[in-house]
DNA sequence: CGGTTTTGACCGGCGC
DNA sequence: GCGCCGGTCAAAACCG
């Protein structure tokens, strides 16, 4: 059983693994045009993360955020080709997935929402300028949310973003064309939180490579995520993780991490709540981020031992999918989206909130600043809760 | 010292 | 009404 926890904790870490620098990155992995390769460029860059900060996990951000922060830049990751095989982010009638006239979406702090329902509707067709044909092999360029890197040609992959209609495209885009089974039965009728919206986060569960002494680990973003139980769940060898936001003490937002029980290699992430509060400008110096490191040495050492995940995950597995359902809706929409296990930018929030600035403004044809962040504290100056 | 993780116990909803 | 199950609580241990 405490494989089980270990394997979760690892792959939660991982899964957030993202890369410390996104040029080294990106270019090992365009280089690549297996998708496969992925995850051994992650323990390679794990490795050079883990030089470079010590804290390779210090960066990691969730699925979501990793979302939302694409989507942030789009312009960023869009390309007129889609011919590279990378990862792809598949934006579903995201509208509804994010947004969908879902209340909870009205926290301030959602800048998912606001981000992705534009993307949704398209509302903002300069954020998603090249709309990839719907079945286009599932291959999106793990979408670094380093601004420079994407603004560096040479490194940026071509066709990061791909916007996807087809949702049939997005199911099979699961290994084994498993879609991860995103909400069972029971999560219809939780408890207490029975009116509340649930973000479903399909990634694929990366290797042992992250895996800590510990075990222990902590989706690293912008927020700092506390672990508060951990359960098995029924017809699930592996136990679920239930995490809530430390950045703040009156946040309610909660997320849920547990491996698909269809797909041992996909880690379903279940985002409830949303915060209250805004994104922290630097996390914590503990929250999240004190237990949820690795040992450095125990990083340090590359796990190339993983082969597991990394090597056999197909190229469907580095992608994500993301769910958002609302529980009272019975039948929900499979919206989905997919996102690569995107490396991250290791790049410390300030500068990487700097930097999304500077782009906004720069590539923003419309010279319209579009920060997400900006939008989101605007927002929650605005909101009243 | 402050924060997190671990883990058993408790609570409450749902199905039978 | 009872039992099962998932979600949460809270104390203890751990870590930097």
């Amino acid at each position: 059983m405490e494989n089980y926890q270990g394997d979760l904790n690892d792959i939660v870490r991982a899964s957030a693994a993202p890369q410390s620098d996104m040029v080294p990155w990106l270019q090992q992995f365009t280089s690549e045009s297996d998708p496969l390769s992925f995850s051994s460029s992650m323990a390679a860059m794990e490795d050079h993360r883990v030089n470079a900060f010590g804290d390779p996990f210090s960066t990691m951000r969730d699925p979501l955020l990793l979302q939302e922060l694409n989507g942030s830049s789009p312009s960023y990751f869009s390309s007129p080709n889609s011919s590279n095989d990378h990862r792809m982010i598949n934006m579903e009638d995201s509208s509804s997935f994010f947004g969908g006239g879902l209340d909870d979406m009205t926290s301030p702090c959602n800048i998912f929402s606001r981000i992705q329902i534009s993307h949704g509707h398209s509302s903002s067709p300069r954020l998603m300028p090249q709309p990839q044909p719907p079945c286009d092999p599932p291959v999106m360029a793990a979408a670094g949310v380093s601004p420079r890197g994407q603004k560096a040609p040479a490194v940026l992959p071509s066709d990061m973003l791909n916007v996807n209609t087809s949702k049939s495209c997005l199911i099979e885009n699961t290994t084994a064309s498993v879609p991860v089974q995103i909400s069972s039965p029971r999560n219809l009728g939780i408890k207490r939180r029975k009116s509340q919206a649930k973000k479903v986060v399909c990634i694929p569960a990366p290797a042992a490579a992250n895996s800590r002494s510990s075990g222990e680990v902590v989706p690293s973003d912008l927020w700092a995520w506390r672990k508060y139980g951990q359960k098995p769940i029924k017809g699930s060898p592996h136990p679920r993780g239930y995490y809530r936001c430390s950045s703040s003490k009156g946040c309610s937002a909660r997320k849920q991490v547990e491996r698909s029980r269809t797909d041992p290699n996909m880690l379903v992430i279940t985002y409830t709540s949303e915060h209250n509060h805004p994104w922290p400008t630097q996390r914590n110096a503990l929250a999240g981020s004190t237990r949820s490191q690795p040992s450095k040495a125990k990083i340090g050492s590359p796990s190339n031992s993983q082969p597991q995940n990394t090597t056999n995950n197909n190229d469907t597995t580095t992608g994500m999918s993301v769910k958002e359902e609302v529980e009272i809706e019975k039948h929900m929409d499979e919206n989905q989206t997919y996102i690569p296990a995107l490396p991250e930018s290791q790049q410390q929030t300030e500068d990487f909130f700097a930097d999304l600035d500077e782009l906004e403004l720069e590539t923003d044809p419309l010279n319209k600043v579009i920060d997400p962040f900006a939008a989101l504290f605007d927002y929650s100056n605005n909101a009243s809760f």
